[in-house]
Formats: structure tokens, sequence, C-alpha cells
DNA sequence: TATAAATCTTAAATTAATCTTAAAAATTCA
DNA sequence: TGAATTTTTAAGATTAATTTAAGATTTATA
């Protein structure tokens, strides 16, 4: 899950990016409109947390310039309490929730979660299961049967990834984007390599599922026949 | 454990203040209401002290905008003899318990000790249990066997909360917020040295349980295998 | 089947996170 | 006040995660 804070004052973006963090998301952060009308439309995000008063681009703005371009990223609005015109008219131009300044992390956190789940995300105590295999999101475990090993970080991020998208093909480029960021300089190799040791802890756990490599398109998670 | 005092009349305040901090609290103090609400809606405390009676927001309104941002931290109530009506409406928007003014303090030690009872923590005697220690919250003193060591402050609300989050990754952020307090500006390196610190005890009192690092995520206490 | 491109696998090199200490600074207590 | 304790700071050591790079393997197709 990766998401994007578009907000000026500072302070308020990096705390809500320390608890984003901390919650498991992938976070990016940018101070004005124009930047994240850049970032928005390079339509990688999950999630786009998005303030009406910005410098540079007027947040309404950039949301009605993201729709025009036809991303749909999900957006939740930043409003302060007297900005209540902006919130009717942001649900207009097809905001997808809102929340009043000051608000609290758990509802915000709520919020993320409910519009995941509206996109079709289960999200069940942290645990996420694909055949014989739970990941839990919390300790970055992979476990199967009673077997159970240690992902690093962007173990976890990748296979997490796989299984929310288990069925279709998921292209390096993807991945690369998504774990690493668009504007990183990794390489197919660096998914290559994780891709190699992701394979070795799932066997090491006689996993029923294997990660499928579709030359020249991309991996796919599924079960074994 | 964190408690906020939200009351406008200082040298109550103060007074209240002196008396929990003595008594082994982490505490905060704050003067009106918005800022009350603000710092409640951080949603670190165990329990809110929340007068009735304050400027910028009443503490009424307070409570019921703490509610509907889901936090639902304990709230004890102070109230003038005369607010009676005001007391039977701040139970109905979700008070836990009150106090009427003037009370005395061991009566409001009573309640804070009878609160984070009702929260499912256990202590009997102030003192908590995890495989085979017991941590001593008036003494500050860590027990196993016949061995005991003496904690800090910071060890031992640092212990306490990992062992009240048994099983679970508490992280760094969270330690932070926790015992430093949101508005701290200690970093990590200050965690890990306090993990150190416990963990060098833990080990003189040769004790089954050890603080487990999770890179990147935070630690966990647990007994060794 | 020979070739080239893509992918896999490993180990070494690099980077980053965490640990550990000791000393400095702040606080507490007698 | 001054000694003892606690807390913070800072720097170097240790460990783990990540990247890089090179050679091996696989696959498609001419």
């Amino acid at each position: 899950m990766r998401i994007l804070i578009i907000e000026d004052e500072k302070k308020l973006a990096e705390a809500i990016k320390h608890i984003l963090v901390k919650n498991k998301y992938i976070v990016d952060m940018v101070h004005d409109g124009i930047s994240g009308l850049d970032y928005g439309l390079t339509g990688i995000y999950d999630i786009i947390i998005l303030d009406i008063m910005l410098p540079e681009m007027n947040g309404l703005d950039v949301l009605k310039e993201l729709r025009k371009n036809k991303i749909f990223t999900p957006i939740i609005l930043l409003t302060a309490k007297d900005e209540i015109q902006d919130k009717v008219r942001g649900l207009d131009y097809g905001a997808d929730d809102y929340l009043t300044k000051p608000f609290s992390i758990d509802e915000l956190l709520a919020r993320i979660r409910a519009l995941s789940r509206r996109r079709g995300d289960i999200i069940v105590d942290d645990i996420i299961e694909i055949e014989d295999i739970k990941l839990n999101l919390s300790t970055y475990e992979l476990i199967c049967g009673n077997k159970s090993v240690k992902l690093s970080l962007k173990e976890c991020h990748i296979i997490e990834f796989l299984i929310k998208r288990k069925g279709q093909v998921v292209s390096k480029e993807e991945i690369l984007e998504k774990i690493w960021g668009f504007d990183s300089d990794a390489e197919y190799n660096n998914v290559e390599v994780y891709i190699s040791f992701l394979r070795k802890k799932l066997a090491y756990l006689h996993s029923r599922i294997n990660i499928k490599t579709l030359r020249g398109i991309g991996y796919s998670i599924e079960g074994s026949i």
C-alpha cells in the first residue's frame, strides 16, 4: 500500500507520515500542489491524502486535474473547520472522503482501511493469507504449517503486493514503482534478487504456493497444481 | 501509565499533577478545552482527567468530540457541586467516572486505579508479571527468583509498556510517544540505550524473558523457548 | 541447434539500523 | 552544596538489509 501525502504544513505532514509508516504503509510526501499533481499523475498510489489549502496550486484544482487525467486514486481531503463549502465542492469533484482538522490518527487510519476495503482488499488482523501460507504484516513473518521465517522489510512488501494481486501478473516495473518508488533508480535485477530470496524462503517452508515467472511480462503468485 | 489533566485552575492542576507524578504516573497538563482536545486526540493517554468548566471549549464538548473521533480513553470528569446535570450528561456522552470538587487525593487515586483495572490491566498490589519476572511498580524493582534489581523511572515505564503489550510489536515511535511524550524531541537512540539497559538487567537476573528486536519494526517482549 | 535475451543465483561490497559504551549534562536527594 | 543517580549525547562496533556485479541457466526463435 503506497500513500501520497500532499500537505504544506511540514510538521503535520511529517506526523502523518510517521504514523502511516508505523502502520506499514509506504509513504511519499510533498509540500505543494504542483508537485502533488506530478506525483499523483504517476498513478502508482493506492490512496492520496490531500490538503485543500496549498501553495502553488489549490488542493481542489489538483483533485480536478487528476480526475480529468483519469487518475481515480481514492483521495482523502483534509479541510480546516471553516472550509465547509470547499468540502462539499471536493466531494463533487470526486474526493472519496474528507477529514476536518484537527483529526485523530485513529480516524485517519479507519478511513484508510475503509477506502482500501472498498477497493477489495481484505484486512483481517494484519494477516493476509493465500493457499497454505499466512503473512503477518505486524511481525513480518511468513508462516506455513508449523514453520515460519522472518522477512525483511522489502521482502515483506513485495510478497504482500504479489498476494494482494494473486492470479494477476505483476511486472517488474510495477514492483519497482510500488516498493522502491517511481523516482528510485533500482534495476530489474533488484527485483529478481528479491524474488529469488522469497522463493528460497517459500521452498524452506515447503509451501504449496510458488512465484511463477512469465518471461518478458512479470511474476504471478499461485498455488502449485 | 500516561495521564492528561485538562483543568484551567492552574493551582489545582499543578497540585493534581504533583500527586500523580509522586505516584509514578507520567503526566501532561493543559489549561483549556481546545488544547485538551488536541492532546487527547493523540490517543496516547491511559486516562484523562477533565474539568467541565473550561475556557475555549467546554469539557463536555471536549468529551463528546473525543468520543466522536473514536478516542475511548477512560475519562474522569471533575464537576463542581452545582453541576449535577452536567455530570449526568457527561456520563451519557461517555465519561467513565466523575469526581465532585473538592475531592480527596485518595479518592482520585482510587478512581484512577479502578479505571486502569477496568481496562484489563492486571494490577495486584502494583505488581505486574510476565513469565518468570515480576515488576513492582511502587518500588521500581524487577524481581526474578531470589534476585532483584532496581530500575530507574524510564526503565520502569518502558518495561511496563512492553509487558502490557506482550506478544505485540511495539515501535520505537510508540515508546517515544508514550514515555517521552509526543512533543519531545528525543531520538530513536534514546530508546535503544534504554532497551540496552533493560537487557543487561534481565540478563543479570537470568530471566527467561527477552526483548526481541524486529529490525525496522520495533521490539517485542517474550519468553525464550 | 545455435544464438541472444531474459532471468536466476550467489557472493562480495555497500549502506543502514541497532547496539553498546563512556562521558557529559541534568536531576535528585541527603 | 555536593554526591549519587538518572538521563542524554555521541561515537565506534556490530549486525542485518540491500545493492551490485558477474557468471550460470533458461527460454524463445531463427
